[in-house]
DNA sequence: GTAAATAATGGAACCGGTTCCAATTATAAA
DNA sequence: TTTATAATTGGAACCGGTTCCATTATTTAC
């Protein structure tokens, strides 16, 4: 592998100029820059990232972190994220936080394992580091803000740390689904959450309490059946809220994963849906026009969302002035899995 | 930031000596140890990764190449093979391939975008590169792989790398898929197909053909659809094929997405599914046990080829004997979309 | 034509690790 | 106790870039 000294050597010039010619700055005459750029293609020279990032100190990689508790951080939004670092070249490092679940192991698994993985990515080289979602407490993340200024938190918020923050209004999301409901008719309303220890899963269920309340609509404990967003537990929720043989109309799910598997427990156990009990969900994945009926939903942008938070952190990192932007509404989407009962 | 020098210095021995604690290697008094340790706590010492990569010309990072087209490398295999990276403190750097699918822009976009990303890939600072999917060109990645020996092609086989392919029996999955819905009764099967352009997609609609012909059973062009594995173009596949007149049974899928929503159309349409019309679905996605009804399908351990993958990648790179595996076998899962005529 | 200002250039020093070799110290064998 | 052997140690040299400064070449101004 050629180096700069080669290059150097063959195109007859100083190793400064031809460090000049790759990086770009600093003046170089013509001539020299022809001489130089026929030398590195010549011996097919490659400049060395480590040696490069030793001296600069830019490594020209940004990392994604998150844990299986944040959510769907999918392969569409990922390589919407690597469109906006292309242009300075620049790579994603991904990683996962804790293996298993918050919820699962609050006891032996202490939170600084987070914290801990964290460190590591910054250690393995990375300039700047997106922390996906809201299982870190706030006032751990406020720490490591301090160690690594370079971070910019998605689908969280923390009051400390306005501007690298990107996250929705999921309280205002938990209470449009749930006045949605109401809105048709529904009185009787159960609920399948996602994870109440994480904000994210919290602030969308005080919502939709919020919505009944103020609505003068009680929700008995009997039909809040605490999920995790997976089918599973989607599937196990709503078989459970049948059997409590508390009557309802209508569950609003935690997200369209459970939404949909719901739906098909409810549909296995001879309930049609939406003529029998309706379903709300969450997040309108690409899936939900395709359940049966297909989902009515909340929307939110988190692609745009993903994007404006990679911005703030190029920023951040390379001093660059990218447009950021804070303000991601949410949409109610109507489909056919909530019936009108004032009809 | 320390380096070993502040902590040379501190602990009161030379830098090869801390160098020698650092890398665990080299003899090293247990005295000394201590007084290393002990200073590098005390200046929250962390070895500076560039300079490490350097020297030693191990990034202790591994990509993971691909494109939209190679199918479904989600979340959960992401954390699999970083399962497996963990003990050796390997990170993973992902990058998409070309951004527009392989099959849309044939003419304008050369097949060489995708040689330059890979070789970008290893240029920004990877020991070894997941090569995932089939949509490169054989003979280009034997020109990479001499350039670059440490890849393992994931979903792939070229008979000139034996060791470094990992892929499924997709011939036989779809022999299989169709032999399912010939064994049960159907003789007039249609199907939506994946993309066939890519071996991978190709391959089934292979499988699935010979095993028509096997049986002596026709299949009219009107009854192929060619799709691409989205929900889009399973509706749309649906809808064409109702439309064609031709009667038909069953329809065979090339992903379960495209069969999910297949069935989502064929519904909507007053088609019963499976008494009217039966649904073959390919992959066993966690969704396939929610669908309406719960789909039939081909299993194949996508998890398990992609660690073998992720092994015989590390055993490349850091020369480790790790145990490897070649073989995965696929597995019919009969749920309850296709109906059995002969009943 | 000359002086002053500007552009272009070479290369030492540096970034922070690892490696290797020579030197020193500890241990075992005689 | 002496010698042979093994364990431990320090630090120069190196990995391949960037940066800065002193030097030289080229313009521009007068």
């Amino acid at each position: 592998m050629a180096t700069i000294r080669d290059v150097a050597r063959l195109a007859g010039v100083g190793i400064g100029t031809v460090s000049r010619v790759l990086s770009e700055n600093g003046s170089v005459s013509q001539k020299t820059l022809t001489k130089v750029n026929d030398a590195m293609v010549a011996l097919n020279f490659t400049p060395n990232s480590s040696a490069r990032a030793l001296s600069t100190k830019k490594y020209n990689k940004i990392g994604i972190w998150g844990t299986e508790t944040s959510g769907e951080l999918d392969r569409k939004t990922l390589i919407k994220i690597e469109h906006e670092l292309e242009p300075f070249n620049i790579k994603i490092i991904v990683t996962d936080g804790d293996k298993k679940s918050t919820k699962n192991n609050t006891h032996n698994s202490p939170r600084t394992t987070h914290r801990k993985s964290i460190e590591n990515i910054f250690r393995s080289g990375c300039d700047g580091l997106i922390i996906w979602g809201s299982d870190i407490p706030d006032l751990e993340i406020i720490q490591i803000e301090n160690e690594y200024p370079n971070i910019v938190l998605l689908n969280n918020k923390i009051d400390l740390l306005p501007n690298k923050c990107f996250t929705f209004d999921h309280y205002q999301a938990g209470y449009l689904a749930a006045k949605n409901l109401i809105d048709n008719g529904h009185t009787k309303i159960a609920c399948i959450t996602g994870w109440l220890d994480v904000d994210d899963g919290n602030l969308r269920q005080q919502g939709f309490l919020d919505a009944l309340n103020d609505n003068n609509i009680d929700i008995p404990n009997t039909l809040i059946f605490e999920g995790n967003y997976t089918f599973r537990k989607g599937y196990e929720g709503a078989l459970h809220l049948l059997n409590q043989k508390t009557p309802f109309t209508a569950i609003f799910c935690g997200n369209d994963q459970s939404a949909m598997a719901a739906i098909s427990a409810l549909t296995k156990k001879g309930f049609n849906v939406p003529n029998d009990i309706s379903i709300m969900g969450y997040d309108d994945m690409n899936i939900a026009s395709y359940t049966l009926p297909p989902l009515s939903t909340i929307q939110m942008p988190f692609q745009k969302m993903a994007i404006s938070a990679t911005r703030r952190l190029l920023n951040l990192c390379y001093n660059l002035d990218l447009e950021v932007n804070y303000d991601f509404p949410i949409k109610l989407i109507n489909r056919e899995s909530v019936r009108n009962l004032k009809d």
